[in-house]
DNA sequence: TTTAGTGACGAACGGCGTTCGTGTCAAGTA
DNA sequence: TACTTGACACGAACGCCGTTCGTCACTAAA
């Protein structure tokens, strides 16, 4: 006997569905995350690309901060840590930090979702064993070690933050590349600083070019090595 | 002749009603920003506190983002900034990051406002003007020094947003001072590292007790040694 | 075959930033 | 003095957001 015609049925293609996942929620996150950008991830943004409602994924996810920190650790999967060597620890903490960097460098935005995180998840916790192995067996105190890699880490999530916030500008206004993006932005950094009073601001009105000399890798570099040399001073002698 | 009593006069206390103003709404921004958090700060509670709707400020503030970045720099400008004295250059640039600090716990949340800001209010300009001209006018060469700049800025900014998000935790697990959120923090952080396998992080888990040693202050300080150090070891000799 | 439990999800709540159109009032002009 | 103009104030609405509630379809145990 068919079903009357005005009963329509609720689940027309119910068997093609996938099932939801927290791994799927979080990989389908991270897409969003990279493809459009922080500010466009939302939960029903992630529910839309599951083809279902925003409630469905409260089942897998105690909300938005969970899902967040479940991406920035699904990112740090992706940093490979090599063999440490405490004889060579600074050279390791370097590849180390320039592997972050890159990563960080893949998922722009995912750096927004990761200051002022305790790590708790299974690749934070292998990098900062990672990190603190190195400096401890390189003969540094545990104490300084800990104050050592928790101001490393701040650097490099705070530096990823800040390119993450540039790429976000750089969206908003429409542009494609970062080169578009950089050319305009320091056309107008150079503009704005060569009007200002050159009493008030001698230097800073001197030295316009200079000041927007570098992109962001040198950036990174200089403020990494500043680090590392100020650790490798306080560095007891082997 | 009396009004009809059915039309509501449609301005009860017109006369009373303070003017608008940008200053007035920026002011209004920190106080809730101090006061309640960053979250807490929004269009509508700015315009609630006025006594208006949220549309009222739009004739005065180009948005949100305007209005933040204004606020962050009413902030900067509590900055007290010496007379340079390049000869001293290394302690009047650790004076001028502690007391960045100090402004910037004063308001613990604007640090959100800040990353990424290319510096165009004036505090901001003032500030970026004494750093670089102390490190000019030390020896530095000027895209060494824009470099150098860059970093320490981004340093301040990083741990004063970091900082605020913790904060921010507090306030919502609706505790009241520091101290208490600390210590809840600093156990659970404890306990967390202690239940992690030793095979797998031996140096972690070996020395839970000197991870979490160090409060905020000594944090930033060992930081901001590191990097005047770094600064420092490529200063040329005078 | 009944029951208990679980995941999916439509609908709704309260909040957000921003825009539109209208209303009011003061200053300038005839 | 009467009229015009323009700036400001603001109610209402639009389209988002995160999250919760209650219900439904379905599975697996009893």
């Amino acid at each position: 006997m068919p079903a009357p015609p005005w009963r329509k049925s609720r689940r027309p293609a119910q068997v093609k569905r996938q099932q939801l996942s927290q791994e799927l929620i979080v990989e389908t996150g991270l897409r969003i995350l990279d493809a459009e950008g922080f500010d466009a991830l939302s939960m029903r943004r992630v529910a839309q690309e599951l083809d279902t409602g925003p409630a469905s994924l409260y089942a897998h996810v105690s909300g938005k901060e969970e899902l967040l920190e479940l991406i920035y650790d699904r990112v740090l999967s992706e940093v490979r840590l090599p063999e440490p060597d405490p004889a060579r620890w600074k050279e390791q903490l370097r590849e180390y930090a320039l592997e972050v960097h890159r990563v960080f460098r893949d998922h722009a935005d995912v750096a927004r979702a990761a200051l002022a995180n305790i790590p708790t998840g299974e690749s934070s916790l292998l990098a900062g064993e990672f990190t603190y192995g190195l400096l401890i067996e390189a003969g540094m105190p545990p104490v300084e070690a800990s104050l050592a890699m928790d101001r490393l880490t701040l650097y490099l999530v705070g530096d990823a933050y800040e390119g993450s916030l540039h790429w976000a500008r750089m969206r908003a206004a429409g542009m494609s590349g970062p080169e578009e993006y950089f050319q305009a932005f320091v056309a107008q950094i150079i503009a704005y600083y060569e009007g200002l009073p050159r009493e008030r601001f001698p230097h800073l009105s001197k030295h316009v070019k200079d000041l927007t000399a570098g992109d962001g890798e040198d950036r990174f570099t200089y403020g990494l090595e500043l680090l590392l040399d100020g650790i490798e001073a306080r560095m007891p002698k082997a």
